[in-house]
DNA sequence: TCTCCTTGGGCACACCGACGCGCATCTACC
DNA sequence: GGTAGATGCGCGTCGGTGTGCCCAAGGAGA
């Protein structure tokens, strides 16, 4: 069988294994189960025996190990990555937004809008200024031009936008290395 | 057999069929291509019979379309996608940073240092005001004042830090929904 | 208009490998 | 000593994958 794409998300069932305690420690994965998730993070096609070896078990044991993380939510998908500069999205663009009202109902229009700019990858809601941040990518200066004039100035109740380009990108992580860190288990 | 991670990056041979035209128009890429490529994003390990239903090819020509879109780089990999909520990670932070300097020995210090830290999973070089901007995931604003102290506060040739918090995601899509929109061909 | 050639699609088949199951074993803990 | 959880081995089945071959459409050239 195929595994489908995204896992329903059984609330964590059995008292004897929580995700983590509250505080900060034992996450119920030990290291093998890290190195699954760490192998997979790099190659989600990898098969049962492929895995097993690289992780030091049998193929058994790892495609039960598998199931187990996907089932108690730890994988939430299998993805394929596109190469955005192949498309000519080159240039990265981060977008200040502010708003002329922080009224419940604007941020709701907003954010209604927001979620349908083509453009936009990544939309956070900031504290302190009490604004956007938008992560936006583009073909080149000129392309972000029309986006800011089809996209973004299209949007409801803003007050302010405030451009700034990327210059180069010095990390590009998915998952942060410390999750891969160190086990508990 | 299994696709590896990640493949070789082979500069486009054929004179007749260039990635996109220099401008920004005529994606070498018809409608199913991108029909593939958006399922791929989803789902990446679905088969070539359960693709090919999909996009409505058969199975040979499907799995044809899918090696071309990895020979020529449009996919890049196959990635798991994680649940960083399960790992406790639910706090992000953008952070700016201004150096002592913007003398190119002052930027190959830090940029040197900040792909070590390990809860830093975004950083660009902007432009504007010279300085970085970090995405950092944290598990809440008291882990985030670890972070800062033994992994932000010893990068060198720091003049400045400034923080600040996301209390809301309102988009996060890895692949702008611009580059599934229309086909050029 | 006819033909040749190229490009891409579909069908059929065979092979190989992944997947899942059952069972025995081992260890830790009570 | 017994139980529970996890591992490893072996096996059979099923399905995906890759190949070879033919076909259809479109373009170029004579």
């Amino acid at each position: 069988m195929q595994i489908s794409a995204s896992f329903g998300k059984p609330a964590p069932v059995s008292g004897a294994k929580l995700p983590f305690h509250a505080g900060n420690e034992t996450l119920a994965l030990d290291r093998k189960d890290l190195a699954i998730l760490a192998e997979l993070t790099t190659n989600a096609r990898a098969s049962h025996t492929e895995l097993a070896v690289k992780v030091g078990l049998s193929s058994t044991a790892l495609a039960r190990r598998q199931k187990a993380l996907e089932d108690e939510g730890y994988i939430q998908a299998y993805q394929a990555a596109l190469d955005l500069s192949q498309f000519g999205l080159t240039t990265t663009v981060l977008v200040r937004i502010a708003l002329e009202s922080q009224s419940d109902e604007a941020l709701k229009a907003f954010e209604a809008e927001v979620v349908k700019c083509p453009s936009v990858i990544r939309c956070f809601l900031m504290s302190g200024t009490d604004d956007y941040i938008l992560i936006v990518l583009a073909r080149d200066i000129q392309d972000f031009e029309r986006i800011h004039r089809t996209e973004l100035s299209r949007l409801p109740r803003v007050a302010r936008v405030q451009s700034s380009f990327a210059l180069r990108e010095i990390v590009n992580r998915a998952v942060p290395t410390v999750v891969f860190g160190q086990a508990k288990r």
